[in-house]
DNA sequence: CTTATTATTGCGAAAATTCTCAGTTGCGAA
DNA sequence: TTCGCAACTGAGAATTTTCGCAATAATAAG
């Protein structure tokens, strides 16, 4: 989507870190930007080895690693599991419903006033430019009912996924 | 520590939640309580099989996501591992140091501002009650250098950690 | 271009986590 | 108290994730 690989911000984001550009990470790095937003482990391994069928896991495992570290991707736990997603230009911050799945997007400036707030009391600088509010949004704030309480898994991670099994043939 | 296991207030919560109390459960909710703020699962699993050898370390992680679920217990996903914490009276949020692994607490008060500006803005409501903010410490702010970048594996999660290894003899 | 250094890779093994299943047992209802 | 349902447990299998290692190849220096 944003960002392909060839592309002088990343690879010298890559170096400064001391990390390098090698084809598999070209490969893993199109398909997180491929995938969009939030994508799992096995989307992203799913992608890769459709380009190169040869690629390991363990290779996928290390190189989300490196990249989250160099900040390139960010990797979050949500609702069961890790959702990885291509760090782009603007932070920004996620409100996730945890009973429709809907995600609101929101510019880090938002989060901005209470990080100074902290600041101001604590003397702590928060440094996290992309973290995820669970909660409830507009609509299904309305329409609810059973919900609070109860922890529900996101469809990604759900054993018996009419999305997953699609995928699985 | 506190909320020591015959508790009404726990039963109830678990029985709510269509759970049920066992002398399993018993003693792993016993040993949360005893490690603390921030607990790992191969602490809990330790402490549980100090007391009842025979608890197999799948009941563990299962009792941990039962738990969670009902929001017994807080699991969160801190720099390369897990970190368990018995949910208390009061709800309150974390801001934890990557350079010197400090942990400031803070009330959930604090946050609710940036909660309620969020709902005026979104619609969304935010429910979680026990985030974690990284970034760095008054101290190690000032003591800074390098550190902006680099991303550190919390002490509890380093393969060769002298804290380690003294609990694995 | 050549060379030395060292991060990276793929493989198989190891470790961690989840799942399956048959047997138990908590607990609500009678 | 007894009964019956369904949640829970332990053991082992299955799966996922990490690790160790020898071979490879990206990078920087010459």
């Amino acid at each position: 989507m944003a960002n392909p690989y060839p592309n002088p911000k990343i690879e010298r984001r890559i170096r400064n870190f001391g990390f390098r550009l090698t084809p598999q990470r070209e490969v893993i790095l199109k398909a997180i930007a491929n995938l969009g937003e939030h994508a799992t482990f096995d989307e992203i391994l799913r992608d890769v080895r459709r380009i190169s069928p040869r690629i390991s896991a363990a290779t996928v495992y290390r190189t989300l690693e490196s990249f989250s570290r160099c900040r390139l991707v960010h990797g979050n736990e949500v609702a069961g599991g890790k959702l990885y997603e291509l760090a782009g230009e603007e932070d920004h911050h996620h409100l996730i419903c945890h009973k429709c799945w809907g995600d609101i997007k929101i510019p880090a400036t938002t989060v901005k006033k209470l990080f100074k707030q902290l600041d101001k009391q604590t003397g702590f600088l928060v440094l996290g430019e992309h973290y995820i509010f669970m909660g409830l949004c507009p609509e299904c704030r309305l329409a609810e009912g059973d919900t609070l309480g109860r922890f529900h898994i996101h469809p990604k991670f759900r054993p018996s996924d009419p999305e997953k099994e699609k995928q699985n043939e």
